[in-house]
DNA sequence: AGCACGCCGACT
DNA sequence: GTCGGCGTGCTC
């Protein structure tokens, strides 16, 4: 029989073919010799293809089962044709190597000849000898397999959060002096992690653990988000058994309230739910969030996570021991035995996409993954996906009724400003602190200043690498480049002039921290990077702004993500409007997404935008169009044009060391493309990035998998050195 | 990715 | 003469 592999940690687009004298099932893990070495392949089908020459035997077979669903199998394949991504990757994401820590080898007995059943690799070498094991294989009396369950992930629970369960009736039911150390201590500080506790109590992670079997306290990853308001929504969604139901509107707390129900229904009958997310953070406030309503097992999933902790994820996952994982697009690939829903929330996000190799929708593969299980995957953001609107006839639409949502926006013209806060935005900030109000300021760049520019000659200071302006840190002192990473330590002097003149410009996270200190010193401030921060540390500054103990959240997108923003008062963005100059034919999209979801999130927020253009009336309209004709408006203009959804757009980017050599090359292959509707090439918008020149064309087809397979032809011919392609990506750079 | 093959410098 | 640098290219 001959299979078609996937070759894990190959980032080559082609499925190989060998042969075996086994029956083997698909998603089965086998030994292979690749050019010479030997490699992990996964079996993926049997094989189609003409066989044309002399085929290389499968030399072992690893896990003698497969672990993942034979509708998952196909779901990879179908993602690897789809998007031209190496299928070895993709197969990786769903069988990370690092489970392999917890595999044990098994020897069992063939024949009756020898009698044990089964023994660990380690026992029978012991009792029997190496020699016995190699002659007994050769023989065929005995097989080996990878077998898991024996060895255990044990994660580190130090950064772990403790609660109290029961509140102040657990006071009555410690035992000893320490019991009371910890609850009194927990009582007064609302939350504590293990770490805290050990250093402030002496208490030992054993007694914690007991004291949690008791029932006392609770060990937990996730802070309780949105205590106060516990109960469901009253409309409940009920999902048809299988298909795709597009949920809109309102806000996450909301919609997730209104699927809990139904999650619930699932793991009553012994089925997991996989809940994806677009970012990290938000792992662990849905996860807080859903065991604030369903007494389940919550678990998050996301490639920040230690290996041990992805680990006992995975096989709790193939183990069938999972209720509810909530994850981030790589969770997409958890090989959830008996999975009975996929929930994605904040659908429109960009981050469902993987830029890098694999390439990969995360959602695309999600629906791929539930129609072929034939279950029901619940889509969710305040504003559908375009792709959604377009295919509406098809779908269950449930569109969650607004309330009483304050439109109140205000744009403020700054162009004349002289501060980065207009005098309006001190002003409404003032009234929103005095109001005992929390506000809310976006922020698109990090850092202090986006820019550096010389006084005298008017030089802007650019990375070396990239064709990128360096952004000042003033926190680090440093000239740093957002693109490729480069550092440098910041300087006064001009390197065009020398003049002592480079001063920052623009609007940076830091910028408007400082700035908001100086005007409220009395203030609760924080800034929130992501990036500064362990994941799980987000939802502490989430708890904090309910509970009344931040008066200014300043950060870039993360601050729209949040649970519990029913006490922001007033929401202010600020350097928004220099999207709408980006070449991109996504970007009025995702504005009025980004938009559209500040105004239903933040339920009784006032907006304040300011804007260097006051005469786009993009900025005005986006609170007040309505939805569905905005939708039929824009897919209107793609069609005209032919754009997506209406045709699949393949971006291919060339990276090359010199930019003469890399215009000729990709030139050559778009010549190569004949028939095919192309536009470009042209210079990438970021021509030069970390040392390399790039370059990009469009193509635009109807038959997506005839114009890869062309590609493919082509990238053979010319070597496949530095192109990058992705198909119908959410933005072009 | 990894490994082989190939084409140049240094050196037992 | 060979050993080995890593640039280029291929892997069923």
């Amino acid at each position: 029989m001959v299979y078609d592999l996937a070759i894990s940690k190959v980032p080559l687009r082609y499925l190989y073919s060998y042969k075996s004298q086994e029956k083997l099932e698909p998603g089965e893990r086998v030994i292979v010799d690749f050019h010479g070495r030997k490699a992990i392949g996964y079996v993926v089908k049997v094989s189609d293809k003409p066989v044309n020459r002399e085929l290389k035997e499968i030399l072992q077979r690893l896990d003698r089962v497969s672990y993942l669903d034979q509708s998952d199998v196909e779901a990879l394949e179908r993602i690897f044709e789809r998007f031209f991504s190496p299928p070895g990757l993709l197969f990786d994401l769903a069988f990370p190597s690092f489970i392999d820590d917890y595999a044990e080898t098994i020897v069992e007995s063939l024949t009756p000849l020898v009698g044990f059943g089964s023994l660990p690799l380690d026992e029978f070498v012991q009792k029997y000898g190496r020699d016995a094991l190699k002659n007994q294989l050769d023989k065929g009396y005995i097989q080996l397999k990878k077998c898991f369950g024996k060895k255990v992930p044990k994660p580190r629970i130090s950064k772990w959060y403790v609660v109290v369960r029961n509140g102040l009736k657990a006071l009555m039911r410690v035992r000893d002096e320490i019991e009371y150390d910890v609850v009194s201590f927990l009582l007064t500080n609302n939350h504590a992690t293990v770490e805290q506790l050990i250093e402030s109590v002496g208490v030992s992670t054993k007694r914690l653990k007991q004291m949690q079997q008791e029932g006392l306290i609770e060990l937990t990853q996730f802070l309780p988000m949105n205590a106060e308001n516990l109960e469901l929504a009253e409309a409940q969604l009920e999902p048809p058994p299988r298909g795709v139901t597009v949920l809109s509107g309102s806000t996450i707390e909301e919609r997730l309230r209104s699927v809990i129900a139904f999650m619930k229904k699932i793991t009553d009958e012994n089925k997991s739910v996989l809940v994806l997310v677009p970012f990290t953070s938000l792992t662990y406030m849905v996860a807080g969030f859903i065991k604030k309503f369903l007494n389940v097992t919550v678990q998050v999933y996301h490639a920040r996570m230690s290996r041990s902790q992805r680990a006992k994820v995975w096989l709790d996952s193939v183990g069938d021991r999972t209720q509810v994982v909530v994850g981030t697009r790589v969770a997409a690939f958890l090989p959830m035995k008996n999975l009975g829903l996929i929930v994605a929330e904040e659908s429109d996000d960009d981050a469902y996409y993987q830029f890098e190799d694999p390439v990969y929708d995360a959602l695309e593969l999600a629906e791929t993954r539930a129609r072929l299980r034939g279950i029901p995957f619940v889509i969710c953001s305040s504003e559908p996906r375009l792709v959604d609107f377009h295919r509406r006839e098809q779908l269950k639409w449930l569109r969650i009724p607004k309330e009483n949502r304050s439109s109140d926006v205000s744009i403020v013209d700054v162009r004349q400003s002289r501060s980065i806060l207009s005098e309006e935005l001190v002003k409404s900030v003032q009234k929103t602190i005095s109001e005992g109000r929390a506000t809310v300021i976006l922020v698109r760049r990090k850092g202090f200043a986006p820019y550096v520019v010389c006084f005298a000659c008017n030089h802007v200071l650019m990375c070396p690498n990239c064709d990128v302006a360096l952004s000042f840190h003033k926190s680090q002192n440093a000239f740093k480049c957002h693109q490729c990473g480069y550092v440098q330590k910041a300087q006064s002097e001009c390197p065009n002039c020398g003049a002592k003149a480079l001063y920052p410009k623009g609007v940076g996270t830091e910028r408007v921290e400082r700035l908001l200190k100086y005007h409220f010193p009395g203030a609760r401030i924080v800034r929130l990077e992501s990036e500064e921060l362990e994941p799980f540390e987000v939802q502490e500054q989430f708890l904090k702004l309910q509970t009344n103990e931040i008066d200014v959240l300043i950060g870039s997108r993360i601050v729209l993500q949040g649970f519990g923003t029913d006490r922001v008062g007033l929401i202010c963005i600020l350097d928004y409007d220099g999207l709408l100059s980006q070449p991109d034919y996504n970007t009025r999209l995702r504005m009025f997404q980004t938009m559209r979801k500040i105004r239903s999130n933040f339920t009784s927020a006032r907006i304040l935008i300011q804007t260097f253009q006051p005469q786009d009336g993009f900025l005005r309209d986006v609170f007040t169009v309505n939805s569905e004709d905005f939708y039929s408006e824009e897919l209107k203009k793609r069609k005209e044009v032919n754009y997506p959804p209406f045709c699949d757009l393949v971006q291919v980017v060339l990276e090359s060391d010199l930019p003469q050599t890399g215009w000729e090359l990709v030139n050559y292959c778009v010549r190569s493309l004949e028939g095919e509707t192309i536009l470009g090439p042209v210079e990438h918008p970021i021509f030069k990035l970390a040392g390399k020149y790039r370059y990009h064309f469009l193509i635009k087809t109807k038959d997506l998998q005839k114009t890869l397979s062309k590609f493919n032809d082509v990238l053979m011919k010319i070597g496949r050195m530095g192109w990058r392609v992705s198909v119908n990506p959410p933005k072009l750079w």
